[in-house]
DNA sequence: TAACAATTGCAAATGATTTGCACTTGAATT
DNA sequence: AATTCAAGTGCAAATCATTTGCAATTGTTA
């Protein structure tokens, strides 16, 4: 299943190799191939779907992990948990957190994009109201999409 | 560390047993020395966890892990997900649906009950929006709390 | 109290993710 | 262009949380 929202402008690949140098990261196959299979999706995908993704065998799937791992602490992608005990990952641009939300199909797991978050008062809120400071929230949302709406389930 | 939002008061054991029976599932040793371990918790608790506070070994932690699947199934549980991969478990009160968030600890993993949840127009704005039914979430906040905020970090 | 399905313990199987280690390979430097 | 070496990689084995097969046990019900 395909719910893509509109189409957003992700980094070039030149652009992508400046960030890794810059942090003194090695531009390397296994990389390149990795972030190019990134560009080409909006939505969250795991390891083994990045791996899969790969057009030649790339890399080991060991490596998908690790390079995964180092893109997201180098913040250039954002790693987001849809409830299966999955990790997921989308590519983020410059400067931006990739703060968002999803809408998850329980029923084929499609995903579409929330690019709205209003939650920036209850978090100060909640802050105020604990003692807790720099407070940041995950919020996912789940249900039934148009698509699986119309299938017959017994 | 501790952190107690005002206690609430849980099912007692005799409505517990009640429950199970009623639902023609076995009121075993090992059912209920969990059931007592859930109740004298208001926070969420790991298998593993709830398998270190069985006072005599009272079971398998195969069988935590069966019975906390069975106890979700039965509504009598309801389980989060705090954002490290580990599932954990709230008892519910008859008839409570247990929807609420919690606000976790980035440093010393405690954890406050939230009670309020003011999502409701969100959920049905976006289930509208986007042509899907049956809309929920899942919501967790996380910060530091008062008490790791006067410890001195490297 | 017999009869039986529901449960349990134990060990082995999963599935996602990590890691040890010896072998490459970018990329900065001669 | 060749040298150098930390960073990166493949592969296999190790972890961690969780599940499952199976034979033995135990609530419940008749």
């Amino acid at each position: 299943m395909r719910m893509h929202t509109a189409s957003c402008p992700h980094p070039d690949l030149f652009q992508l190799a400046e960030r890794l140098r810059s942090k003194s990261r090695k531009v390397t196959g296994p990389r390149q191939a990795i972030l190019r299979v990134l560009r080409a999706q909006s939505h969250p995908m795991s390891n083994k779907e990045i791996f899969a993704a790969l057009p030649g065998k790339d890399c080991d799937l060991a490596t998908v992990y690790r390079s995964m791992r180092l893109l997201e602490g180098a913040g250039m992608v954002k790693r987001y948990d849809l409830g299966d005990g999955v990790a997921r990952y989308e590519l983020l641009r410059e400067g931006d957190d990739g703060h968002h939300h999803h809408l998850v199909c329980v029923r084929c797991a499609g995903v579409v994009e929330i690019d709205e978050c209003s939650m920036r008062e209850e978090e100060e809120r909640i802050a105020s109201r604990n003692g807790f400071k720099a407070v940041t929230h995950k919020l996912e949302f789940f249900g039934i999409c148009p698509g699986c709406q119309k299938q017959v389930v017994p």
